[in-house]
This record gives C-alpha cells, sequence and structure tokens, in this order.
DNA sequence: TTCGTTGCAAAAGGTTTGCATACCA
DNA sequence: TGGTATGCAAACCTTTTGCAACGAA
C-alpha cells in the first residue's frame, strides 16, 4: 500500500529549505503515528492525542504528518471517500501491506515478484519514472465469518 | 487501475432499487465518459459537456458518474490530491492499465501474473473478499526527455 | 535574537444533499 | 398519473492558508 516513490532518484540535495525544529507537538505525533498500527487520518490522529492529553491543534497535525510524509518517514494512501491516510514507515524502503477492511489490521508482504513485474513492464513500454501503487484488503480471519460462528 | 470489485460475489439482486430511467442527461454523460479515453474527474466532464452546448448540472453529472460506477459501469481512482476520477469500462471485466502524468494517455496491461498472485495471497493468508487496486504510471515515450532532444 | 512552528479562525475546493420542478414510463 | 431525474443553492467535510504569538537553536 502506499506511492511508491522514486526509488532510483538519490536524494534532490536542493529540496532542503528548512533544518526542521524538533518540538513537542511533532514528537507526539510521530511517536503516535509509530504507535498506530496501520493507517490513520490526520483527524483520528488528532483526536487520540487530544483524548491522551496532548493539546495540539488539527492544523499541527495535518502540516506534521505532510512533513513527514514528504521526508519519506511515512506512506499515504487515500480512502474510498478521498479521506488521506498517513503510516509509519519503518525504513526507506518501499513496501506493500495487506489489511483488514474491518479492524484495520495490516501486515507486510513480500512482493518480490511484483516489483519484478513493474520493473519489466518499466523496460517492455519503454515509460519512465514509473511509480506503482498495490493496494490489497480483505476481511482476515479473525473478522471473518467463521469467527463469529464459532462461539 | 481502479478498484477491482468482488468478482467473486455474483451479483447481489436484493441492491436493486431504482429501475434506471433513461434521460437525455444520462446518455450524454454516458457518451462523454466513453468518448473520453483515460480517466476524467466529474467536474472536467461536466465542463466539457458545458462545453459542447450540453445544458446539464455539475449535480446530475456527479449523480450519474456515481451510478455507472456503482452498476460496474465505471472504474473509479483517487488522484493525489483526493479528485475522483471515473472511466468507462467496456466490459465487465476488471482491468489495469498503465497511464502517463504529463497527457494522460493510458493503456490496457496484461495482468495475469499479477491476479494469480492476488489469488495465492488470499489462499494462503486465509482473507476473505479480497480486493486489489493496482496503479502503475509513468511518463510515455511520446512525452519523455528523448523526444524532446529531438529537436 | 532569529526564524521555524503553533494554533485559531477562516478560506478553499471537491462532493453531497434539500427541495421544488420537469419529465420518462 | 406516479415516481425518478434534474438542477440550483446551500450544506458538508477534509484539507489548506493567513497571521500573530511562541519557542527551539
Amino acid at each position: 500500500v502506499g506511492r511508491a516513490p522514486d526509488e532510483e532518484t538519490p536524494h534532490d540535495a536542493t529540496r532542503e529549505s528548512a533544518p526542521q525544529r524538533r518540538t513537542r507537538q511533532r514528537a507526539s505525533i510521530q511517536h503516535a503515528l509509530i504507535e498506530q498500527e496501520g493507517f490513520v487520518s490526520a483527524q483520528a490522529l488528532h483526536t487520540s492525542l487530544r483524548a491522551n492529553g496532548v493539546h495540539i491543534g488539527l492544523t499541527t497535525v495535518y502540516r506534521a504528518l505532510a512533513a513527514l510524509a514528504d521526508a519519506g518517514h511515512a506512506d499515504t494512501m487515500r480512502e474510498d471517500n478521498g479521506v488521506r491516510l498517513f503510516r509509519h514507515r519503518p525504513g526507506s524502503q518501499h513496501r506493500h501491506y495487506l489489511f483488514c477492511r474491518e479492524c484495520g489490521s495490516s501486515e507486510p508482504l513480500e512482493t518480490g515478484i511484483l516489483e519484478e513485474w513493474f520493473e519489466r513492464l518499466g523496460r517492455r513500454t519503454g515509460y519512465a519514472e514509473l511509480r506503482h501503487t498495490v493496494e490489497v484488503d480483505g476481511i482476515c480471519v479473525t473478522c471473518g465469518p467463521d469467527s463469529s460462528r464459532a462461539g
């Protein structure tokens, strides 16, 4: 899940503009994002933060998450209704996930085959700067119909 | 590109509610969508329709496109900025496309391998009602850097 | 002290809804 | 004639921006 950024492009040094100042809010947001398993919306994260007694503005959450995604520390995707979701990205390695529509849990996928396929596609079609998004979701075993029948 | 609906689920007959009345507007919208190669936003389609002298409300375009997508006659996806895009789907067969970020042109992909992979994934993980979205884009040969260097 | 960061309120901008009217079946 | 479709305007909602105050370096 999540847009795979141009991994070929090393690191645009000219993009550097602000040295990123470390603040209480930013720390809280990054921490909360890491704690979260799976994707969260800015609004949900804001609510959660507030609930935990962290006084913080919604605007700040939006800006911090955007910065995180911009720096490559978070994957983003769109929900069906257009809401933007964020997810902490452990390494800089691009990954895909399978997640449950019911409970939101997610698990990383071994997508070597897909990646190869996309690479071949690029060579075959001659398209440059190929990017790909793969989203897979379903109902996990825990949430599935079988589990409810067990009781 | 586009969300692949549950192809396993045959057709929920209980979903039927309105017999779908054929009107001038609906015909125009469906026609315009078919004419369009690739994805269009509701707003763009509305503008185009108006430009061609078709008096029609933006609301109607939204509703008609939603109905089309609901009926399985159109694929939908979200742009990076959250705008919803629609694309005519020829058959009921679900497909994926590679499209150019520059000119918007798209071409269908032979994704048999991917489909197989997704099927295996479902069996392996035990997830039910698996859905997948695959979006691939890049810069096509025509729009690429080589073409501009030719002059 | 400097200048990035914060947060409130307001603006944007895409999409949906309320409701009276028009029109297909 | 009955009920769906239409279209305008207003409502909704998520996200972004303006701006004065704050605080990390």
